[in-house]
DNA sequence: TGTTAGCATTCTCGATATCGGAGTGCTAAC
DNA sequence: GTTAGCACTCCGATATCGAGAATGCTAACA
């Protein structure tokens, strides 16, 4: 069923929320008295009502209030509604964007610095990984007599390399001839599917020249393409936020920290859906997290993949501001790929 | 001058450290006399000479003692003068080295997370880094139409890329030639000697070919040498140490996290010398280090190169412990880089 | 001369008490 | 439906107190 609130209501929900975070203090009836045009009396009447609606809590029995769970779920589904394109205040993102000297990855990374910046939160960039490109090519570099060098390059532009040594029974020109062969079976083949194959076609026994070899080099390869699996990610600012007096409390703060530490906070982050998602408190399912918030959005890489913008705060966050960056920021990632392709 | 201390004074000063070291808690006459077999009094005499002599403290007038500055200097410089090479204790790190499948910096962050933990403090592991390494071969793959990889690989195996936009006006054989021409140019240039000798050849209009393309590909080219500079890092294990009562301050705790953020402690960390380094307080020069000990060993990589293994805890840490660890880790990654050549 | 017992003194730390301030809920009047 | 007034509650800062753990000093002892 569908709550209806009056619009009184409504502002001094409004108020309050707004109030909260602003000083992170709980609101009382005399100072949100200040911008409106009723009494104490009144609006203590009224925050009564919302409080037994769910939308508000009071931190000790003569408290003023802050917003509940569900109170802040109400607030972001109602700015979710009517978020507008305009870019008023992104300025700095803009100008980032606008630089045609810096490479995808590294602006993305500054633009999470510049995000965790502007929110005072820990942001967080996840992936998107290489998983789902296709293999472009398969080198062997030769580096001294017993060493050489195995890349592996995608469509994509992903690199991933691998140190090998090089036995003395090996001859070269029969290394040649594995790489040649590599390439001839791997070349288009998504790095997913890359294993899978090999194996594939060594039963078939197809290939008997690979065999000689097979634990070495190929095993290397196969090292070398499972790299490609690892998401990559980007976190920063998380010292910004522990200045927040909501870890004012040295346990929280330490454990927050080992939260962080231990890549736990990924787990949420990765567990996002698509668009805008925004996980409040206890919907973290983390203890060190039931005070913080979790804004996240996909944006699409054009291969398949997806990549992950998020931001880690306190409850009490500007929500607005937060959810309007990210958006936004989402979309310039999206554009960069598109422009690529 | 030297200063000697009396048999009894230097096993009261040891009892203290390692006393301090256990329990955190200023160490009182009482407590001593049981592994003494004199009375109270008489070590509270002695204390009171190590005090004058600077090797004790007090935090207040009535309180017991703890190690200073000084102290600590003196208790290290006895273990460092008598370190034994024998792995007793080692055993996990034992059967990490032995381990042959693992790749050589999968295994030096394996150590240092072992590390970490063994301690209970923050473990880095620094560079080396490539800078001093000589160019292998450069090579450009052609990824789409209209964007191409380049590709510079080092004869220490590492590798480096940057994706470029090709534009139309761009013919594929001229950009072979380009490409050839750098190959002999800068093969076997020492990667820090590359930025020089480009300009050199360009200002001496050697290149013509390279001028047509100077803004596209040889800068592109450029910036990818450059990142072979770049020193690469891996921290672990700060959340351990939150936990020890040294940052039972909410503002220390605070202000370290925002220390490691900042990537400050690598400053510390790179100005180590040779061999073992031992930075004790405020040796460190950094206002939120001041209760901490930086303890490093460098390693050599055989190629001119360095890198360097770390420690980061509380000034009361099991210093024997850290130092015996440290150096025999050092000496293990300076193995692992002697078989390989 | 070195060691020790005894004692006044100092300081920390936790528990307890006190008090002003901010805010609420309720009642009664407007 | 709104508001003024008032009793009541709770927080947080500050002060006070006492127990406990050390110390330094003095004087006695071997």
């Amino acid at each position: 069923m569908k709550i209806v609130l009056t619009e009184r209501q409504e502002m001094v929900f409004k108020l309050i929320v707004d109030e909260y975070v602003r000083t992170a203090e709980p609101v009382g009836s005399r100072s949100l008295s200040k911008y409106m045009d009723v009494s104490p009396a009144t609006i203590r009447n009224e925050m009564s009502d919302l409080e037994e609606l769910g939308f508000l809590e009071k931190t000790h029995t003569s408290s003023g209030r802050i917003p509940s769970e569900q109170g802040y779920r109400y607030y972001i589904e109602k700015i979710l509604k009517d978020i507008d394109d305009d870019t008023e205040g992104f300025f700095e993102f803009e100008k980032l964007f606008e630089n045609r000297d810096i490479q995808r990855d590294e602006m993305i990374k500054e633009a999470i610095n510049l995000l965790s910046q502007a929110t005072n939160c820990t942001a967080i960039s996840l992936g998107p990984n290489a998983y789902h490109s296709k293999v472009k090519k398969v080198q062997l570099i030769p580096l001294r007599d017993t060493q050489a060098l195995i890349l592996v390059i995608t469509n994509l532009g992903y690199v991933e390399s691998k140190q090998i040594m090089i036995s003395e029974d090996m001859e070269m020109q029969e290394l040649i001839k594995v790489i040649d062969l590599l390439n001839e079976l791997l070349v288009d083949t998504p790095i997913a599917k890359v294993s899978e194959k090999l194996h594939y076609e060594i039963q078939h026994n197809r290939i008997k020249e690979l065999l000689k070899y097979r634990d070495t080099i190929v095993d290397s390869f196969i090292e070398a393409f499972s790299k490609f699996a690892q998401t990559k990610y980007y976190l920063t600012g998380s010292s910004n936020m522990l200045y927040q007096p909501e870890f004012n409390d040295i346990r929280k703060l330490r454990d927050f920290i080992q939260t962080i530490e231990n890549n736990e906070i990924f787990k949420i982050v990765e567990s996002s859906t698509d668009g805008i998602s925004v996980k409040i408190g206890t919907e973290n399912h983390i203890t060190s997290m039931q005070d913080c918030t979790v804004v996240s959005s996909t944006y699409d890489t054009g291969g398949g993949e997806k990549g992950t913008i998020s931001v880690v705060g306190p409850t009490r966050m500007d929500y607005r501001k937060v959810i309007r960056l990210i958006q936004y920021i989402a979309k310039h990632i999206e554009k960069l790929y598109e422009e690529e392709s």
